[in-house]
DNA sequence: ACGGCAACTGAGAACGTTTTCACTGCCCGG
DNA sequence: CCGGGCAGTGAAAACGTTCTCAGTTGCCGT
């Protein structure tokens, strides 16, 4: 088939052990390394991976286990890991389970088969409870999703913090009545409607949350139902953006004028966030922070694999747009 | 380490040969599989891909080289490939390479040294020809774009047909003066240049086409310049989606109503190009399709290595939308 | 009852590397 | 002038599989 280092070795007149140092590292003449070099452009020779890690019993590579590959929130945090990786001499295995527990198991077990040196993974619920029962073996970082406490390397951000900012913007701005649209599938919408009830709680309002799946869909049926409701609310936060784009149709279709009769905030600054009319408030998340630090912790991990785990929290960035506008109270609302 | 096969056959009280054979195909007496099966549960065996691959000299794999992982279009194609991939059982090493010719020449190395069976993917113009010249020596199916004519099994929208139905779509609605933009590093933005060009010839109209890098920024600064022109168009038209958005917000910026002021039409159904007000007239690719098929002509290869070259086209579909309403012939025009 | 065939199993080679170990010169200090 | 590193090189083992080949059964037909 492909020229193998025996017939480079062969080429070059010499054995094929030289050859191997001549290509990595080991004490070699000059002249030989060239004879050497010559010898594999002739042949063609590319070395053959698979045989590499079984000999030296390491794959090179890390795994990147992301939940949707269609949200611009991983794909950047993914640039990220793998420029990180790169730099390092690393390869990086991308898998996307689309939030599919049985996806993200087949993913897991390919990983462990792989041999990868290490895993960032951001895994729903039921896959991070699993992981912590039956823990892999390998070094394991987790990334926009918490899991148990204190088993994993994580980096996450500030949920509760960024939800809190978003309502504390939301009342100054002059809105009350604040419902929250949340992600039930992933420890992240949990926790930022933490945020959101705690931040209501603070100025004394009245919480008012509701629990979808993370589609579209979802969080316009979700919507219709709310504004159907005696007292609608003023204003709606949505936890991703998937649930925010729901809220901006449903809005229209039923009518709603934004931010006037309707508020509307999230998270994730995607472009289209900008686009819209009137452009959507947004708690704007550290990609590439996000990204590096998981590949930092990871590195951490592998050289000293008995140190406590460590949890980081990057804050986001409150992005303010016309969707929250100051509130213009109705000229006349009898009662 | 890990356990190994070894491993297995000592605790099922079997030879390593047996636990191959339990683990794959080959005749087994059920009792002994059963009793392997226990043996692999009990000390958490785990194949080694790396061993496997080495020895049984074909890796399973398939590489898939996207231009742009952010691009929705190519997320959801590798999505399709993926899918498909994995219903014949092979894994899918999915790179990124942001339209840097370097990058793509360090993955198409990789594809090569991890004996890939085969590769999809989406090259730029340099890529392609370099491609052609040093063949990788292994099946590669181009998505997307065209490579040098007979070279490659390829899959790709039909672009010129697809440039001529926007172009018939805006002179049916009203619109002479139709300019074009497109990207110039693919070599999709030629032929959607090309039929934007036969499209304006068969219509009796001049085209104006300008070429820039597919970026925001640069579709803003082309849009801003020619409508500084003594003649600004009525329409223009872009040839991708980042593109399509430097026009809308170049319009914005420049105070143009759309599409009384100006119409504008694109490539990508993207999300937000239903969100935005008003909706953007898009042609809308097959992604599905493309990935599938693309598949399906790997396979192909794969299956007769000296079949004559594929070159599969496939429809768009235009979706209207409001930003190419019926052009209003503005009230008075003097002279 | 015996040869042969089918079904199953084990021993061992092979896949392409890296790495240990041993060997060869050679230089230098004593 | 001789012994001891030291730098460079080759031989061979090892990594964890799969697969060929050669048994070893047990069964069937005659």
């Amino acid at each position: 088939m492909t020229a193998s280092i025996k017939d480079v070795a062969r080429a070059a007149g010499v054995s094929p052990a030289t050859v191997s140092r001549a290509l990595g590292k080991g004490p070699i003449s000059e002249a030989l390394r060239a004879q050497v070099m010559e010898a594999v452009r002739a042949t063609g020779y590319r070395p053959n991976l698979a045989a590499r890690r079984l000999r030296s019993q390491e794959s090179g590579t890390i795994g990147l286990i992301l939940a949707d590959i269609g949200n611009p929130f991983f794909t950047g945090v993914g640039r990220a890991v793998e420029e990180a990786a790169y730099q390092a001499g690393l390869r990086v295995i991308l898998c996307n389970t689309d939030e599919d527990p049985a996806r993200e198991a087949i993913y897991l077990r390919l990983m462990q088969e792989e041999r990868v040196t290490g895993l960032i993974l951001a895994p729903t619920l039921v896959t991070a409870e699993r992981l912590a029962r039956q823990p892999l073996g390998l070094p394991v970082v987790l990334i926009d999703r918490a899991g148990p406490p204190g088993r994993f390397d994580s980096v996450l951000l500030d949920n509760a913090a960024a939800s809190g900012a978003l309502v504390d913007h939301l009342v100054g701005q002059g809105y009350r009545r604040i419902a929250g649209l949340f992600g039930q599938t992933s420890g992240t919408g949990l926790e930022r409607a933490a945020g959101y009830r705690a931040a209501m709680a603070r100025h004394g309002l009245a919480a008012r949350e509701r629990f979808v799946l993370p589609q579209v869909a979802a969080a316009e049926t979700a919507l219709a139902a709310l504004l159907a409701e005696p007292l609608p609310p003023e204003a709606v936060l949505a936890s991703n953006s998937l649930l925010l784009m729901g809220l901006l149709r449903a809005a229209r279709a039923a009518g709603r004028r934004i931010p006037d009769d309707l508020a509307l905030a999230g998270f994730d600054n995607e472009s289209w966030t900008e686009l819209v009319e009137p452009g959507l408030t947004v708690i704007e998340q550290p990609l590439r922070e996000i990204g590096r630090m998981a590949m930092t912790l990871l590195f951490d991990r592998l050289r000293a694999p008995e140190a406590p785990v460590r949890k980081v929290m990057l804050s986001g960035r409150c992005v303010v747009r016309g969707s929250t506008a100051r509130r213009r109270v109705a000229a006349a609302v009898p009662g």
